[in-house]
DNA sequence: AAATAACTTGACCGAGCAGTCAGGTTTGGT
DNA sequence: ACCAAACCTGACTGCTCGGTCAAGTTATTT
């Protein structure tokens, strides 16, 4: 390890090889890919600090000198697990396009991110725990890719302003509000669950988050009219 | 520590007491107090497993040893941390009776959650942290004094849906959402900021963001009429 | 089937950790 | 002035941690 300039990804992925790099590589990807997947809960519920080499390997079913030989460092690991997530956030914002109606853009939007807080939940966890701390490890992912991605997204909902589709608000606030609500279902589940007495969030409590942060999101931007209740 | 059965609050409280239970007190009362406050930064920023008593005593300025006579454990002291903030959460939804119109109200809770987000950004950091590993150190504050909180906040809304004041909502997810999206702006302050590309969040992104939230929860709960643009 | 690279592992190591303690100092009561 | 009790602290301790390593085993190429 002291002969390693700097942990770039590339080098990271590169740490065991060879000249033969054939059919044996697949192996050790799995082992990588499942490894990554089982360390996922741990960093989520115990943080990277908290999160030991020891409970790391009994997760991923491995002694701990082999997790070394794969990743090097827990902190590597830890990126690995981390970057592993990052595809997943900038994928979630595909269906608000330009071609779209705000409409049900933002209905599918709002199902996506769910869909994610429901089935990736640690995915989820393991994201907030690093932002809260300060996003140290990936500065440059929130400043560049997610930026440039906030961008992109902020235009289209402008041009929905602009065509008069909806009402004028700002649009990267908008973008922030939802990923708080959105996401508030996985980071914060085991508030609402005590709150609501309920051992675990199910398919209800996500159903009715869901309904409602559409209902505030739609009517909110005056892209749904009011309630037909009265008036 | 081997004789106290328990580590109830009192206990903890109680930790150095003899029978001159004095004016004397008052100066360790002074030193917990500040180390308190000055011990919330460390745990924000670095979680409880990743704050460790050095740096602790460090910021707090006392040595270690010190720090272990007041507190005891690193567990204790958190948990007093922890209870520090836990007062400042059940404050901030007075505005909520039964007396106040539902605009207003949300207005002003609204106003008050985010003033906690600027002013008080770590013991919002401490909280979520918390919470987003199990809120294990903080079960029965959830299911007991904060779910009877918002039992009663719920059912003032629901006085309002009944009065005709709003749409029908579930008024226990609206107070999530209302949570996540005040509490975003401080836990994910880093992550808005690196969006925004500022180096940290200023009065204009709170206003920005306040203007949003209230748009969003009063057209959304047809409290407020939806936008005199057009229509 | 021999050679070689990839992979695995138990045992080991030094650093840093939370917590302890004996002995000193300050403070308030009398 | 004297005495406890409260408070303070440097030095110490046992332990857990992340990381290393040499000696294995397994798989692939030729």
């Amino acid at each position: 390890m002291q002969d390693s300039a700097q942990d770039s990804p590339e080098a990271i992925a590169a740490l065991p090889v060879g000249k033969a790099a054939g059919a044996r590589q697949n192996r050790s990807v799995r082992i990588v890919q499942r490894s990554l997947a089982r360390a996922e809960p741990v960093f989520a519920q115990a943080g990277l600090a908290g999160a030991t080499m020891a409970s790391l390997a009994a997760a991923t079913g491995l002694p701990r000198a082999n997790l070394h030989y794969h990743f090097g460092t827990k902190e590597n690991l830890y990126a690995q697990v981390l970057e592993n997530i990052l595809a997943l956030w900038l994928d979630a914002s595909d269906s608000i396009h330009p071609g779209a109606e705000p409409g049900t853009a933002f209905r599918a939007y709002i199902a996506a991110k769910l869909s994610y807080s429901r089935d990736r939940p640690f995915a989820s966890k393991v994201f907030a725990n690093e932002i809260l701390h300060g996003a140290v490890h990936l500065r440059s992912y929130l400043g560049l890719e997610l930026r440039r991605k906030v961008d992109e997204k902020a235009a289209v909902i402008e041009g929905w302003i602009a065509q008069g589709k909806m009402d004028r608000v700002d649009p990267r606030h908008l973008l922030f509000l939802l990923w708080a609500m959105t996401q508030t279902y996985a980071d914060f589940d085991s508030q609402i669950a005590a709150v609501l007495g309920v051992p675990a969030l199910g398919a209800e409590q996500f159903a009715a988050g869901q309904a409602l942060i559409v209902q505030l999101v739609l009517r909110g931007c005056g892209i749904d009219p009011p309630s037909p209740k009265e008036r």
